[in-house]
This record gives structure tokens, sequence and C-alpha cells, in this order.
DNA sequence: TCCTCGCAGAGGTCTGACCTCTAGTATACA
DNA sequence: TGTATACTAGAGGTCAGACCTCTGCGAGGA
């Protein structure tokens, strides 16, 4: 009696899923590398091509490796990222609402603040430095504001040491870009969110946990309520008061 | 110049993809359903059967539909819960660290701890309650014992109100389950283990959010701990002191 | 020197035959 | 009558090989 818990296996398949597995475990690929043609490829572990794109094609829908057509096949570099699709999916299955993904975002940027404050090198504060200067260069231009406030925000991801945190929270933007994109452009007050993000800033660079905490929370409560703007009123979950949310989470001042 | 920020796209797959997509969105299919046989739907789709199963190869990829030879394919349905294996491909990518993930886990789960402290129902009460007396009953069995105890979160994440907190936290479960498993067996101190979610389910019980995220966070530093006594010495970050970590999370007492 | 055309390499799609698994039913035996 | 075995239909899995399309780049012409 085998305990059948697979979901989604299927012989040849995870034959090529973890053969490849296996060459970037011990390092035979590394991000970036490419992988054999196709037909070579297919050959070499003797399974037909149409196997071998099969196993490819579930590596890349999980952002393993990613394909160009006429080009070939890389294992994926650039900072982790996956299939954006994914929440998109989930959302249309279990019905997931917008006030839930931003719950969650709250949760993991700012815990991811907190650790960028505490953890965060001085090149990251460099970068960090300039991309608010770049908000503010922007503050007329709302598309490419929204592009370094992206960046803003994933170089806090990469300061916090912990690409698995991080990860998920791009997980979760990824799912808001578009949105955020559609609605950037009627935002009246980017001046005002360049200086929430200059204050953020400074107090990760201050290595203030605390505060950077809790100024990024109120940064994406007060982004959520102008995203709310629109569309309003998807009701959050009963609860008892407004006031008090993620009142478990309230931090006390700076010591 | 077109921005390309494709990575997988493929017209006939994402063809697929989106048509399935649809077909959720608008009801065609709920999750549990099973969709038409591949020569069949081919057909349909006006696609060859091979593009049909690259497309169908993706969504079982990002565990959206679950395919079983013999049988047929159908949208998954349970709890949200995807590709377990992506940390671990992640982690073979970008070198993620055990600590990361149990730091993750620990964000995650006291987060949804507190959520279900304030959100939860009574049938969630009732659901912890039941999985407590288990583990109490099984502190003699290991294996038996681990079962209800994932069990007991998994309850927990649902309580919490929060779908997409709750499929995050079950992907970094999932990547330490094969640890646990192996690693419960030694385990000597169950009753322990046991009292400790008791005290957690009635911090829960009396909407105690903030004792609830605190214990969470206790129990889950403490079964840490306990599966470094293994492959000990997984250096931690170099970070200040180690009794203040996590300090920014810090939580007054209940009032 | 610069532009255009064409080739080669790599992925994308299509056919259609054949293999394997699962469930359910029909049949044979006790 | 009841149980066990055999068969079959339906669904997914694999294969082989031809052909299409895209991209990069070099050869040749303006």
């Amino acid at each position: 009696m085998r305990m059948k818990q697979d979901v989604v296996d299927t012989h040849r398949t995870m034959q090529v899923v973890n053969h490849i597995r296996s060459m970037i475990e011990n390092g035979t690929l590394k991000p970036g590398d490419k992988i054999p043609p196709e037909r070579e490829f297919a050959r070499s572990l003797k399974i037909s091509r149409a196997s071998l794109r099969t196993g490819i094609g579930y590596l890349a829908a999980m952002g393993v490796i990613s394909v160009h057509h006429g080009i070939g096949t890389f294992v994926a570099d650039g900072p982790p990222e996956f299939a954006k699709a994914y929440l998109g999916f989930m959302g249309a299955l279990h019905g997931f609402q917008p006030w839930q993904m931003w719950e969650a975002r709250l949760i993991l940027e700012g815990n991811l603040a907190a650790f960028a404050a505490e953890r965060g090198k001085e090149e990251d504060h460099a970068a960090l430095a300039e991309e608010v200067a770049e908000m503010f260069a922007a503050v007329g231009n709302p598309t490419e504001y929204l592009i370094h406030d992206v960046l803003f925000h994933r170089i806090i991801s990469r300061a916090s040491g912990n690409p698995i945190l991080a990860t998920l929270m791009e997980t979760i933007t990824s799912a808001l870009y578009d949105k955020r994109r559609r609605t950037v452009e009627h935002s009246t007050d980017l001046r005002e969110s360049a200086e929430m993000h200059r204050e953020i800033y400074r107090a990760i660079r201050a290595r203030k946990p605390i505060d950077a905490h809790r100024l990024m929370d109120q940064h994406l409560r007060m982004a959520e309520a102008a995203q709310g703007m629109e569309r309003s009123a998807e009701r959050k979950p009963a609860l008892g008061n407004g006031k008090r949310v993620n009142g478990h989470r309230a931090k006390p001042t700076q010591p």
C-alpha cells in the first residue's frame, strides 16, 4: 500500500526535474547557465524530446529555469522570484481577498524592514539612499516613481538577509503590481510618499528595527488606503474595532 | 521595442493556462472538478494534445490542478498548498539556510496564531482542542504525534482567516517536514511539547493574540533548537547579541 | 561603412501510434 | 450465492519524427 501523495509526478517528468535538480545541487549548473539544447539533452537522458520538454515546462512554471525561444534555456538567475501567476490562481480558486494580500504584505515587509535595520550593510544603505533620491526626482512622473518605489522595497528585502522572506514578499508584491500601476497614475501626493520612504530609510540606516517596522507598517497602510479609494469597500473581516488592527504587533517606541 | 518580461510564456501554453484560468474565474470549474479528457479538450481548443499537455503540466507544477494517471485531471481542492519542491529548488539555487526557514516560519506562524486568537471561530477552537488531546495521547508514539502536531498548526492557519499567509506558511513547513520526521523519532520530551501546544490553544481560545504570538514564538524556537541538536551549528547571521533576537517584535504583556 | 539577406541553431507545435494505469464489469470457480 | 479472476473501456504517459518560428550573426552587396 503505497502512500500516494504525489499530485503531480509522472516518471519521466520527475526524472528530468530531479536530474536538473541534482545538476544544480552539485554545482554542474549555476544560476544563469545555459542547459543543453533539447534534442541533445533528450538524447543524453535517453528520453524523448517531448518528455524532456514536460520536465522543462514544470521547472519553468516554478521559475527555476527560463526558456527563450530561438536562444536557449537557462537556469534562472536574478532575485528569487517565482510564478507570479501563482497567487492569482490561488486567489481565483480560494477567493483570496485584496485585504488579505495587504495584510500578508504588511507582516512580511514590516519584519523585512526590521531585519534590514539590523543586518543591512553599507552598500544597502547607499542603494536605498539612491532610490529615495530618485523618488523625489520623480514626484512628477508616476510611472517613473513606481519603478523606484518597487526597487526600494526590493533592496530592503535583500538587505534583510533572509531570501526566503524576500521571495515570499516578492510573490505578493507581484500580485499587487498590476493594480498598483493603474493606481499610481492618479496619485496626487507622491511627495508625501517619498518622504515616508525617506523616513524608513533613515530608520534602517540608524539601525532602529522597531522604528523601521513601524514606519513600514504606516507606509503600507497608507498605500492600501490610497488604493482602496478606487474600488472601495472590500469589507475587512469583522473585528472588534478598526483602530487596534494588528494591535498585537504594536511596538513600543524605540528606547 | 517590446518589453519582454515573460520568462515563461509560449503562445499555446499560455493559451491553455489562461483558458483554464478563466474557466476557474467564471465558475465553470470549481475546486475538485474534473477537466475534460485530454484528447477531447485539445480538440475543443483546436490545439494538439501535446500543447494542451504542456499547459496542463504548467498548472500542475503550480499545484493548481492535479493529474492522476488512468483517472483524469482535476482542479486542486483541499487547502491551498503548492509545489512543495519550490523552496527546495530555490534553496539549491540561492543557498537558503535552515535558520532562514525557521526565521520565516517564526514570523508567519507567530502572526497566524495571533490572528487565530482574534478571529478564530468556535469550531476552530474545538478542532484545536481535539488535536491537543490527540497529542497528549500520542506522547509515546512520535510518528503519530507528528501528524497531530502538523494538523494543529494547520488548523491555526485556517483559523487565522488569511489563506494567503496560511499558504506561505504551508510552503515553508513542507520544506521542513522531511527533516522533522527524522528528528521527531528521537524526541524524548513530547509531553513538554504537547503542553506548549495546549498553552497556545488556551491563548487562542481566550482570544489573547499577544500571548498566542509569544507562545508560538517560544514553541518554535524550542522546536528549532531541538532540531539543531542533530546537525548543529549552522551559524546564524552575525548579529549584535543573541538574546535580543527579534526584539523589534517584542510584545508587551497582555493588557 | 552600413544595410540586407540568408543560414544555422534552438525552441514550439503537430500527428498519430502505442504503452500503462485504474476502475468497473463480466465471467468462472468454489 | 459469494468470491476471485479476467477483460475492457477510458484516461493519462511516452515516443518518433517532420515541420514551423524565432533569434543571432555572418556574408555579401549598396
